[in-house]
RNA sequence: GACCUGGUAGCUCAGCUGGUAGAGCAACGCCCUUUUAAGGCGUGGGCCCUGGGUUCGAAUCCCAGCCAGGUCACCA
């Protein structure tokens, strides 16, 4: 028999014992909770009482706490033992002579990791320590498994969880073992409830649009096919949120935004997760210029409500961010200049010059992001806008009408990498078809990721769709930039991971 | 997808140039009524990721695979 099963066995033993004793710890539906650790600790002064109260007056001052095992000393007739809330811990004293026999003997049958409930007064240990002098409890969980708690002193911490494939594949105890992995859960929740606050103080309304979709378009990926059965149809998981969002504003809605899932069919690597969370904004009325205020505003609001001061992460979201033209940027860089970037076959010998491989490009828009990403990309660590993007890879960008081949949208950068991506949005049906066509036609060319037609959407564009600014960000790379996480996985609860086990035949 | 690193007790890890498996914590038993990485004495615990191969003998060497981490590529 393995451990783990005789430990399970050895404490479903304990259960049975306890349910014995008339303290069947999964029967217990509540318990009060008067105080968390961490109020007990800052309110000690007042809650405590005097050191020389009686045993009346310190029952008075009783405080009601319940809470998770994570240290436990054994003493013989006594025992001390942390209790942990989740955010804070407290110690309890526990005396055999202060509890009633079957409190003792339930007491000794708890292990590490089970719940409990207590009631007890403050009071100061001989070493110091602010805890609780427990005068009943009751179990309130048996743990079955044995935790990988640590062993803890001055912040610094011993064994415990630190194997990230178990950390992510059994979450739960990466939260109890792992006080960071709380932290980052708090954070990120902090952080999306701040973006939702800023967007709803401004009027936007959020919305929620299909997860299931016909056509999965608004971005450059291959969807997640699925089967609906009631229809015999097949549909896709949606891989943006743009399209929906758009007919919102066709709706004359003049502000939304939505904060939700989207999934590509792609890799996984520390900054890819095959679902991932998409925050989309859209303004009926609003240019470039009015996204990237917007933009500028959303960081340093957020940096300020969750972190109290707009320089987070090594960046000063209090300043206005650095603009840059895209053409600019890459003569800067790289030397290319605007005029090698007219014609493909020009575009291509300055790409082989700077020593790029050209195998694969076959339009001029892919050679200029190319440049962008190696040369310029790596430089943009200061928040930076850089604008105009080239209108082969922006098949839903408004052109710029004083730029032929370029789009009226931008990308913001942070520490190197992309944070976010906005344009004007196409309001003129004609040319968002011309564009889609554009698009089928890569298709056809083996471009798997090329946006399909979407009949439905230019429908809507035909009914007259205000001009329009949206823009769109990874919400787990915002939290990855504004927590200083460096894996995607560190961010997410639950990052996707493969089977554990192989399956017996393959 | 390529390359590098790793997979040994519940957890964290050691185990060198092959010789039949180790520590700390956790667990179990006993002692201990202010301890705190509590302490003392004692005990149990292993498909050494999987499958092949080399060898008298493999946790260790070789090959293949699985899983993970990392770097890169892919990801407008």
């Amino acid at each position: 028999m393995s451990e783990e099963q005789s430990i399970r066995d050895l404490r479903l033993g304990k259960l049975a014992q306890l349910r014995e004793l008339g303290m069947d710890p999964y029967a217990v539906e509540r318990w009060d909770i008067d105080y968390s650790a961490a109020d007990l600790k800052k309110r000690f002064d007042e809650l405590a009482p005097n050191t020389e109260a009686s045993d009346e007056e310190k029952k008075a001052k009783s405080v009601s706490f319940a809470g998770r095992l994570v240290a436990l000393r054994l003493m013989g007739k006594a025992a001390f033992a942390h209790i942990g809330d989740g955010d804070d811990k407290i110690q309890g004293y526990f005396k055999r002579d202060e509890l009633t026999e079957a409190e003792w003997d339930a007491f000794k049958l708890l292990d590490l990791g089970d719940h409990v409930g207590v009631t007890g007064y403050l009071f100061v240990t001989r070493t110091g320590e602010q805890s609780l002098h427990i005068t009943s409890l009751k179990p309130l969980s048996k743990s079955l498994h044995n935790l990988p708690l640590g062993k803890e002193k001055d912040g610094q911490q011993w064994y415990g969880l630190t194997d990230q494939e178990q950390r992510y594949r059994h979450r739960h105890l990466d939260l109890v073992c792992n006080h960071e992995a709380r932290e980052m859960l708090l954070n990120r929740s902090r952080i999306v409830s701040a973006v939702r606050r800023f967007f709803d103080d401004r009027g936007y309304l959020e919305v929620e649009t299909p997860l299931l979709q016909l056509e999965a378009g608004g971005a450059a990926a291959r969807p997640f096919l699925t089967h609906y059965n009631a229809y015999d149809l097949e549909v896709k998981l949606r891989i943006s949120l743009e399209l929906y969002l758009k007919r919102i504003i066709c709706g004359d809605v003049q502000k939304v935004y939505e904060i939700g899932r989207v999934f590509r069919n792609e890799g996984v690597s520390n900054r890819h997760n095959p679902e991932f969370t998409l925050l989309e904004w859209y303004e009926a009325y609003a240019n470039l210029e009015d996204m990237m205020t917007c933009v500028e505003d959303l960081f340093r609001t957020v940096s300020e409500k969750v972190f109290g001061t707009s320089n987070v992460g090594g960046c000063d979201f209090g300043k206005p961010w650095h603009r840059l033209d895209l053409l600019t940027a890459i003569e800067e860089r790289s030397g290319i200049k605007p005029e090698e970037l007219n014609d493909l076959d020009s575009a291509k010998a300055a790409m082989k010059r700077v020593g790029l491989p050209t195998e694969k490009e076959n339009n001029i828009g892919g050679i200029i992001e190319k440049l962008l990403e190696h040369f310029v990309e790596p430089h943009l660590q200061e928040p930076t806008f850089v604008v105009g993007y080239p209108i082969e890879t922006s098949p839903l960008a408004k052109k710029d009408p004083n730029r032929p081949g370029f789009t009226r949208r931008f990308e913001g950068y942070v520490l190197g990498r992309e944070i976010c991506n906005a344009f004007s949005e196409i309001n003129d049906p004609i040319d968002q078809r011309e564009r889609f066509e554009h698009q089928l036609e890569e298709r056809e060319q083996g471009d798997d990721e090329a946006h399909p037609m979407d009949e439905d959407y230019i429908y809507a564009l035909e009914s007259g769709m205000p001009p329009t600014g949206g823009c769109g960000i990874g919400i787990d790379r915002m939290v990855m930039l504004l927590t200083g996480a460096e894996h995607l996985r560190e961010i997410l609860l639950f990052p996707m991971m493969r089977r554990e086990h192989r399956d017996s035949e393959e």
